[in-house]
DNA sequence: TCAAAAGTGTTCTTATTACACCCATGG
DNA sequence: CCATGGGTGTAATAAGAACACTTTTGA
């Protein structure tokens, strides 16, 4: 094996960032229009360059910011893509991160490097440049995966929503249906939402009523973590789930 | 934002392995003595660069290979470091990934670049050098998590073994105690593992019968993933569970 | 008055939990 | 004969799944 160390350092590395966010009943994602090469002028998903003195979740951070103008997201890393020749440029690995936002909360902005930034229903993408729709796939499964361990919907939903909205926003992203008793109970059981007493307006139906999420049962799901599985006796001083769930993943 | 792309390919990427096996009850982690600078002599996750024209995945197996003697281990990828400071050499990330091997199929070697390889009890290995602490630690939170999905045991347990060993596998991954008549139903209901109608021989108390993993059920559990939460309704017809959970986690 | 979605309970089935004593072997 | 771990069942509780009709609104 080479000791000619140098040999090694000539990569680069990017972070592709996939933004989820729910709307009319239907999951999007956040794509730019690239300004620059190659394949300017494509949809894909905003990414860019790793600075050379820059941490992987710093720059993740700042490229979104700088492509679509959001800041203060939560961003999560999900793979590492490093295809030899899936960059034209040269041999340049992807660090993948993902997020789920509000989409009402937000405002788009696109940016000299991008020269549109836009959501787009899942379902309509089915094209991209470089290996960005394994990206979007990969992370795709990962938000299925997260939404049976988190209550996700806090943070895909407006404000105020409805038990309805909840469910459609399930069953979009699990295609699938599900049974509507069952659904509220369940939701309703785990006291993670505040019935808000109020009421939809104008709509041809009878109206439903808002709920907002707790955030602080909410914080206590996101350090418990939903369990299942073997349970340990109650003999023995107890170690909390949070120990065992914490951290990564 | 720099146009001159050239900027960026300075850096360098490298693969990490963290490996567990189980034996005498403990969870053991493969551990190589460095044969190379930075941080020569001193025991390490066994890791490497990744050649300009390789894919991660591939470097993970040849490092492994290459440092340890194993072949034919399966690698999964957990998570990429990337702290500016991490390699005193220059700006290089590392693309971690993890396996769980049975201890006894396997002879591990050294090589030219590894001094040793060796086994260390997860619970004695409190310092290791470049973030090596912080990735084993990372592997470690996916190793208790997968063993609350998958059916871990299977590939880290001996051929035979005894329900007692495996409960203690679980034991000591999740760190906590189970109870035995519940760990036995449940196990035994999942129907995976085979009664081989042996009995263990000369401990020095009753001998527990023998078991083996039942290959052909095992593969159904990877497809079918474990399964909990929001069932959809009937009416519509269904997709698959391994659609839902397929592919990455 | 119609269309469209909201809202609501019960029964059945299955899974999880708690818990304590006798058994077979080697030393 | 003793120490060590092997092996076993049941009752109570909790969670999940199936399932259909009435209500409220705007058009």
């Amino acid at each position: 094996m080479a000791t000619d160390f140098g040999n090694f350092f000539k990569s680069a590395f990017t972070v592709d960032n996939v933004i989820f966010g729910f709307d009319e009943g239907d999951l999007k994602v956040l794509l730019i229009k690239r300004g620059e090469e190659p394949f300017m002028g494509d949809w894909a998903l905003p990414g860019h360059f790793v600075y050379p003195a820059e941490d992987l979740d710093t720059a993740a951070i700042r490229v979104l910011e700088e492509l679509t103008g959001l800041n203060n997201v939560y961003l999560e890393q999900v793979k590492t893509f490093g295809a030899v020749d899936r960059h034209p440029f040269g041999r340049v690995i992807t660090i993948a991160y993902f997020s789920l936002i509000k989409i009402s909360n937000y405002t788009i902005q696109s940016s000299s490097i991008a020269l549109q930034a836009q959501w787009h229903s899942i379902s309509q993408v089915t094209e991209l440049p470089f290996d960005h729709m394994v990206i979007l796939q990969s992370c795709l499964n990962r938000l299925r995966w997260l939404l049976r361990l988190r209550p996700v919907g806090f943070e895909l939903l407006p404000p105020k929503f409805t038990l309805t909205e909840l469910q459609h926003l399930y069953e979009a992203i699990l295609e699938t249906d599900l049974d509507k008793r069952n659904f509220r109970k369940k939701i309703l059981s785990m006291n993670l939402i505040i019935d808000l007493d109020e009421m939809q307006e104008g709509v041809a139906h009878r109206p439903a009523r808002l709920y907002k999420f707790d955030r602080k049962r909410y914080q206590q799901f996101l350090e418990e973590g939903f369990s299942f599985e073997l349970k340990e006796t109650r003999k023995k001083e107890r170690i909390s789930r949070s120990q065992l769930l914490s951290a990564d993943q």
